[in-house]
Parts: structure tokens; sequence; C-alpha cells
DNA sequence: AAGTCGTGGTC
DNA sequence: TGACCAAGACT
């Protein structure tokens, strides 16, 4: 195809887009959701709540958005929070390096913006963990900046609304979408008009199951819907296979104390706390070979039940030992840390990957 | 460009 | 049950 018909067709398709603007930010002021973070245009509060829904649900976000923000109902507290704290707030959302970047943007706005969220384009860009669609719905949510925000929710809505075939994995794709969404965003309505674009992919154009396009406000304009392929669409190469690592779980305990351990600062879960944990399904022999090769007293063992944990690239398969020991603390030549029940559930950030065996270690635990 | 990085809901 | 999916960013 020729320059001029590329940009031809470009023009016919945002021509057709630019019909669905004023359905879109009229549907959206009628339509809305409550939510919790679309109380007023705090850009604090937006920037929080962006970061949380990525790759996340709205209802398991709300929850965790208002103990963030009474624990730190700053910019500059985030910035000078320990970070242990930070991912015990975050234990349980996944992700956990979204909050640790959240926590370096915060520094950085601290030391070059005076504390406050900078209410440019770029400069939201070059913060960290901040990228095209955060950037995009900060700077137009909280400040009326009319440039693109097109996340999940958007890409799905306009390859419908092409009824394109485009592979919306793909960088270029999404590149594309931008590019046409800035051609047409009104620079009065910026921000209604990427949160309609954004609501009407969440609870209109939905991703599981049919699309609701009998009340759908673009639902005449819609390339999918007048070819009814809705179902088709968009398209989306498959993931590939996880493989597959079997781990054995420790639970070592004397009459007060359980042992944990911080995990690397990269890689899966990283910097968080687990149970002293090995590779492959370990035989009670090799257990007991290990238990004494780290100075180990154990007076009792006990298998414990099999759990399995599926992250997005890989799956644990795990069996566990309750280890009793006498005099934990003297005798183990490790780098574990020793915590009683208050510090387990109050202090330690600890993935939902071992929550099968941090409610036995619990359970074994007095108070 | 493709792999990494969590968890819970849905069909 | 298992596969797919969710308001992505980083390397």
């Amino acid at each position: 195809m020729k320059r001029n018909q590329v940009k031809e067709a470009e023009f016919s398709q945002s021509n057709n887009l630019e019909k669905a603007v004023p359905l879109i930010v009229e549907w959206y002021q009628n339509n809305k959701r409550d939510l919790p973070w679309r109380n007023g245009a705090n850009a604090y509060h937006i920037w929080v709540s962006e970061i949380m829904l990525q790759q996340t649900r709205v209802e398991a976000v709300k929850s965790y958005y208002e103990a963030f923000l009474k624990a730190f109902p700053t910019i500059e507290e985030l910035a000078n929070a320990p970070e242990e704290r930070l991912l015990k707030l975050w234990e349980g959302l996944g992700y956990y390096n979204r909050v640790r970047n959240m926590q370096k943007a915060a520094v950085q706005i601290v030391e070059l913006y005076n504390g406050q969220m900078p209410q440019d384009y770029e400069q939201i860009k070059g913060l960290s963990g901040i990228g095209n669609y955060t950037a995009g719905a900060i700077s137009s949510f909280a400040f009326g900046i009319p440039k693109p925000a097109v996340d999940g929710n958007v890409l799905r809505v306009i390859s419908r609304f092409h009824a394109s075939y485009e592979d919306i994995m793909k960088t270029s794709t999404r590149k594309h979408i931008e590019e046409e969404i800035e051609g047409i965003i009104p620079e009065n309505a910026a921000s209604d008009f990427n949160q309609g674009l954004i609501e009407l992919g969440a609870i209109v154009c939905v991703p599981n199951g049919e699309p609701k396009c009998d009340i759908c406000p673009i639902a005449k304009l819609c390339k999918a819907n007048q070819k009814s392929v809705q179902m088709e669409l968009p398209v989306k190469k498959k993931a590939k296979d996880r493989r597959i690592e079997k781990r054995t779980i420790l639970i070592i305990k004397d009459e007060e104390k359980i042992a944990i351990q911080k995990r690397p600062e990269k890689g899966l879960l990283a910097g968080l706390y687990e149970f002293p944990n090995l590779e492959g399904h370990l035989t009670r022999k090799q257990l007991i070979e290990y238990a004494k090769s780290i100075g180990m007293m154990p007076v009792r063992i006990k298998k414990l039940e099999n759990a399995k944990h599926i992250f997005s690239h890989v799956e644990w398969h795990m069996t566990g030992y309750e280890i009793i020991v006498d005099e934990l603390e003297k005798t183990c030549r490790t780098n574990m840390i020793f915590a009683d029940k208050k510090e387990v559930m109050g202090k330690y950030p600890i993935p939902t990957a071992f929550s099968a065996y941090t409610q036995y270690a619990l359970s074994i635990m007095e108070n």
C-alpha cells in the first residue's frame, strides 16, 4: 500500500471513531461506576490506583488502595517508607516490583518536583514504573492533558470497533491505536473520553463472554457489531506453556518461633519472605541429611499436605514437612530469621504462593 | 521482540 | 478442571 493510501485508510478509520467521541463522553458521564479513586482528581491518588490496577481487577484493588493511602497519605511519606512496610501493604496483590518502582518514583518526585506530581506528560512518563498507559492516565485524568491512555480495555474496544484482526499483544498494534486516539482525543474532555473508553471495555465491551452490544452507545458505528464478529476479537497470541518446578517447603519450628528467610533481591517474588525450601520433592531421608548439614537438631518430622501455586510463567508443585527442633536460634547455621506469630502476620511480607503453609504455620503457633 | 513478573475470577 | 483473562512495565 502506498503512503497516501495508508493515510487515507487511517483518516477514514479515525473519522469514524471521531463520530463516537461525544457518544463515549456522554455515556461515561451518565454511567460511570463510583470508585474510590474517582473522588476528585488528586494526581497522587490516581497514580496509586493506576499502579494497583495494572493487570489486577477493580474488586481486588479497593481494600489495598484504602490501606495504602492511609499508611502513606502523601508522596513524601511514600518516599520515606521502609521497603518492608511497602511490601507488607502490597502482600497478596502480586507484581511486587510495581510498589518498589512507585517508591523510586516518589523519591524522584520529592527531589525533582518538590513532592508534587509534575503536570507534564513527558516528566510523568520519565518516572519509574510509569509507561505509556499510566503516563496517559495520570496526565489526562488528573490534569486534563489530551494524551491517549491505551490499556487492555481500549485495545479490545478499538480492535472490535474497526473489526481489526491485528494481534493486540504486538507493540505495533498498540502504537497504531495510540496514534489514532492522539488524533481524535477531545481537548476539553480528555479525562472523560479516556476513562469512558476504558469503562466501556470494563462493563460493556467485556473480555469474558458476550459483549453487551445492546446497551453499547457506539454499537451502530462498531464494525465488529455490524459484521457479528465480536467474539472473534480481539486477536491475541496465546501464551506459551508454563514450566513446572518441584519444591519442598519446610516449617521449621521450636517451642515458639518459626523460621523464615528473605528471598533474593531479583527475580520471582524478589525481596519477599518465605519458609525455607529446597528444590525437588525430598524424601524423609534427604530431609534428615539436610537438617544435619545446617546444624539443626530435629526432634520430630511430620509430612504435610501437597500444594500447588500457579504463576504466569511457572507452576510450583510443593510438598512440605513440619520439623520440630530444639533451641532453633542457637543451633541453626543459616541466615534464617525466627519469627513469632505476630511478626509472621503483621511484619514480614509473605506471598500468597506459600499460603497453604502459612496457614498451617499460623495454626500451630501460639499467640 | 519476547520473556519476566502474581493473584484471583470466569467460563 | 484447565485455560484464559485483568486499568502494564521493564529488560
